[in-house]
DNA sequence: TCAAAATATGACAACTGATTCAGGTTTTAT
DNA sequence: ATAAAACCTGAATCAGTTGTCATATTTTGA
């Protein structure tokens, strides 16, 4: 018999540089193409055409419209987490690097756009791998709370939750503010008062402390 | 000139009862047919199916499928707030609020799940009703928190980071626990954990309080 | 009761867009 | 240098969709 267990859905990964720079051109077009047009209304000729290739070689590297999504989204999703590690190494403080984190990803949203479309659409054109990024994120959050549950860094609680939380408040807000409001994106330190209002939030809650009531 | 200032783009409203109930079933064939089917994979033909019409019935009552999508996702918005505002009267403590309307939330999407689809795909296809959607509501939301600010229920701060903050911790829970998680959707007091989690988080944040440290 | 208005029908025109394919060009390796 | 492998091309195929329309039925109101 001896036939191959595991046939690769993708045509094949290419063998020579050439290949591999056709293949690199053509999901950075995609990466543009459907951050601006969105999925549906990109068609593969506007991908060939933005990656200059004719519409027959987005085939040698993608077996379909969707796949080149999915490899997309876990592309996206490996730099957005190693951009964040690198932006946050430099505190252990759980609460500190909270603010970093969160600072970190709006600048990052803002300056990658496309990230959020591509991601937010992939939900509908394949939920597992659109829950699997989720899920994968909740896990690293959740485990990091953990660890500063132990460290007596912050309070015990259910951290599973609060990592769902805390992603879908980042969420909201890079959607409202790095993506919505232009006028936000503007200087270096424009996310200063969200990272301030949510560092707030996050410390004290929104209850009114021991000196401040009454 | 004696033009009509606000054409209707929609072909004219049903003025016979019949014509009610039918341009109703469409409707609602629609909220179920995009809420399993999607948007995109739903066909005009699959919610007229689903509604028991013709075809070309659809175009009585609505100019296209794009339109018919914007008006779901306005019924869906009124349904939604008019839910949560009825849930959440019996009490004008703030932070007890903010917990009962979690939990109305996320059993409310338990048990429309159609909600969460149409409106996420919505963005895609007509951005600024989604925009609006999520405008109002916090809107809403940030004038309850100044309210509560203003009566010394919570701390100073800036309300509208904080409206979007808590709209997408509901939105990511919701998502996480009453769409994809099947166990937590069983019984009466399924989210507790999930609520009380959430309220010890914004009642008090993730530090630690004055005993607890050290 | 009966003409006019409203509603319903479903076949079909017109179009879109993903994928295939037969053949050309470039690169690799001997 | 040259055969084989890899890569590239873009016109053609093909499946599916939306929205239209001429016609039929039902409801309204005088």
């Amino acid at each position: 018999m001896n036939t191959t267990i595991q046939a690769p859905q993708s045509p094949g990964a290419p063998k020579t540089a050439r290949g591999a720079r056709t293949r690199a051109k053509i999901l950075k077009a995609a990466e543009d193409t459907f951050g601006t047009l969105g999925y549906h209304r990109a068609g593969v000729t506007d991908i060939t055409r933005a990656a200059g290739v004719a519409q027959g070689t987005f085939y040698t590297y993608f077996s379909s419209k969707e796949e080149i999504l999915r490899e997309l989204v876990m592309d996206l999703g490996h730099k957005l987490r190693a951009h964040l590690a690198a932006e946050v190494i430099s505190t252990d403080e759980r609460l500190e690097a909270e603010e970093q984190g969160l600072r970190a990803f709006l600048q990052y949203l803002a300056d990658h756009p496309s990230l959020y479309r591509v991601l937010q659409e992939a939900q509908f054109v394949d939920e597992a791998i659109y829950q699997e990024y989720y899920e994968t994120f909740a896990r690293g959050y959740a485990d990091m709370l953990n660890a500063a549950a132990r460290k007596g860094e912050i309070r015990a609680g259910n951290n599973q939750h609060r990592a769902w939380a805390l992603m879908g408040l980042s969420h909201f807000l890079g959607m409202k503010y790095a993506l919505w409001d232009q006028r936000a994106k503007q200087g270096e330190d424009a996310f200063d008062p969200i990272v301030e209002t949510m560092s707030d939030l996050l410390r004290n809650g929104l209850a009114l402390s021991g000196r401040e009531r009454g």
